[in-house]
DNA sequence: TTGAAAGCGCTAACAC
DNA sequence: GTGTTAGCGCTTTCAA
């Protein structure tokens, strides 16, 4: 096809020069009313669309933010995109991904190869980052913020909660309510360091309650319904006794609660079962499950916000530190 | 901060020309053992990680591969990006990724936004694109996907199946196993043009049997699974003779099992239940819910594999189609 | 095998 | 208000 329509092609037909067109385009002042009208018109005529890569180049910053998430698989991550896709929409922002998979070494794979493209900020996930990506991260010079969780020394921004203080609540309510039985089932917890704090919490909460864990079952691998069943069956056959499970997140104790009513167990009445997130699924069962709803796209949307802020202002983020916390929902299981 | 490093650091730091240096950086042959050794380690030792921006804008061609989706809060999309992100790993390349929402007018400007970054590709969603985007997709000159959908004339080249087929087949496997009075429940149909190509394909399919609708209930916005809930109260209150329900995609069929078995009907000997995809969240309930499993994520890497190749080939995509038909499961439902 | 020169398409900074 | 001059940091081309 025919070469690329550039600024010069633009300015030609508009009959002004390349940096006229160029201000008129980006909507700078200064410029006449009259050029800005031709030049609109001539762009548009030709088809022109601009180069981010040469604008970018040149005033050596992109509109470029990254996004770097765990996984793609947990619905929790992509919400927390969608809030970034939010918040960045007709700023002229776009946002690039990463997925790290749970692995440090892909997340500095990631970093690196991010930076390189001089995003004008980067949004991570969690505050643990091998020592080489804080490295590099502070090298950057542009402003970072780390998502989802705050319990931790950030290296800029921060937009999350207590994953610890949530496991420590959640535990608390449901001693509450008077079950003293209580089961953990987790998965991925090698990785998932956030589920690692979160059952860190719990286990904290019952201690302090002096009420020992009943049993406990775990497992490698991303979380998913179906582990969430096979966890709930093992549990449930090696501690028949319990009165409740809390689960490493609500797929898992979605799987719980479908392997509870397939084999006729009152939920809640006969076994509490709790997750964490607040996710859609959850409403499926309406007031049966116990969960920590989690603002994820409110998370996602600060995040931006912070780095558009950033960005406008003096480049800083101020190491601002936004606290989103979890809202505990007990449903029904508080009348039993 | 200090100055960020350029190629001529790393070549002074090196003790040879910038060229020698970008060169060995880039495992271009025709480079002396030896330079490639002092430069990498010289790039090493500085922290030197290139800058993208300047080798596109130079190269004429970006890293970089645009993925656009309707929407993030239907997991059928992170999942697709997932397969993406799976199959560029280590390519070099990286994901840009827009949403939007199942609007073509936002569809045009983050196509738009996309194309003056100078992507190698597209990965698009559906093959419904205005006019504009359309003109503005074939003048990009670069290879282009479109995805989960192949009822229609791809713009170059397209990963998915036919809606349409889909919906007419499973259709038939539920006719097959008996059931006469069957409901349809969908969302977002006005938008969402590939649940309306499945609701066509099931409607050709029962007519094309002799057997009637027995009843329809639609709603607008996005599907979940409580939307899912509300559609199967409504469709059973209003037509409570059913003996079967498809609904527009798997959350709805989720919503309306958690529904059916809250008030206590037998799924399903009693009532069948259909949805789509092929989700996590069906297993949840093994075997109770029919259901066509389609390959998002191999359809994701699919794309993009077409994208890589052509990239290094001689830039086309040859048109290439390919069909990753989902297979139908149907659990209980063909014994009862 | 290496290097020097010439841009890629744009914008910042300064004239006019 | 508009144009001119220099780059941004790299790669392409061509010469050595």
């Amino acid at each position: 096809m025919r070469k690329r329509k550039t600024l010069v092609d633009v300015a030609a037909a508009a009959g002004v020069s390349k940096m006229t067109a160029s201000r008129a385009l980006r909507g700078d002042k200064d410029v006449s009313k009259a050029s800005i009208e031709r030049v609109r018109a001539a762009a548009r005529e030709i088809g022109y669309y601009g180069n981010h890569l040469a604008a970018s180049l040149s005033s050596s910053r992109a509109e470029l933010i990254g996004v770097v998430v765990p996984a793609l698989a947990n619905v929790v991550f992509p919400e927390v995109m969608s809030g970034v896709s939010d918040a960045l929409r007709g700023t002229g922002f776009q946002p690039v991904f990463g997925v790290t998979e749970y692995d440090t070494e892909k997340e500095y794979e990631i970093i690196r190869s991010m930076l390189s493209w001089r995003p004008a900020g980067l949004i991570i996930t969690g505050l643990e980052q091998t020592e080489a990506t804080r490295k590099l991260l502070s090298g950057a010079d542009i402003p970072i913020v780390q998502t989802m969780d705050c319990d931790g020394e950030p290296l800029d921004a921060c937009v999350g909660f207590s994953h610890s203080k949530a496991g420590y609540d959640i535990a608390k309510a449901l001693l509450a309510t008077g079950r003293r039985r209580i089961g953990y089932a987790g998965c991925n917890l090698d990785k998932d360091t956030r589920a690692a704090k979160r059952r860190q919490g719990f286990l904290r909460a019952l201690a302090d309650s002096g009420v020992p864990l009943a049993g406990e079952v775990t497992a490698s691998g991303l979380s998913s319904i179906q582990s969430g069943r096979k966890l709930a069956e093992e549990i449930l056959k090696r501690y028949p006794d319990l009165d409740c499970i809390y689960f490493s997140n609500d797929d898992l104790a979605a799987g719980g609660i479908c392997y509870c009513l397939e084999t006729g167990m009152a939920v809640p009445e006969q076994i509490a079962l709790a997750g964490f997130n607040g996710l859609d699924i959850i409403e499926g069962f309406p007031g049966r499950i116990a969960t920590s709803k989690t603002a994820r796209h409110a998370i996602g949307q600060a995040a931006a916000g912070i780095i558009l802020e950033a960005v406008k202002g003096n480049g800083s983020t101020g190491g601002q530190r936004i606290i989103l916390e979890p809202t505990i929902s007990l449903g029904a299981l508080q009348k039993a």
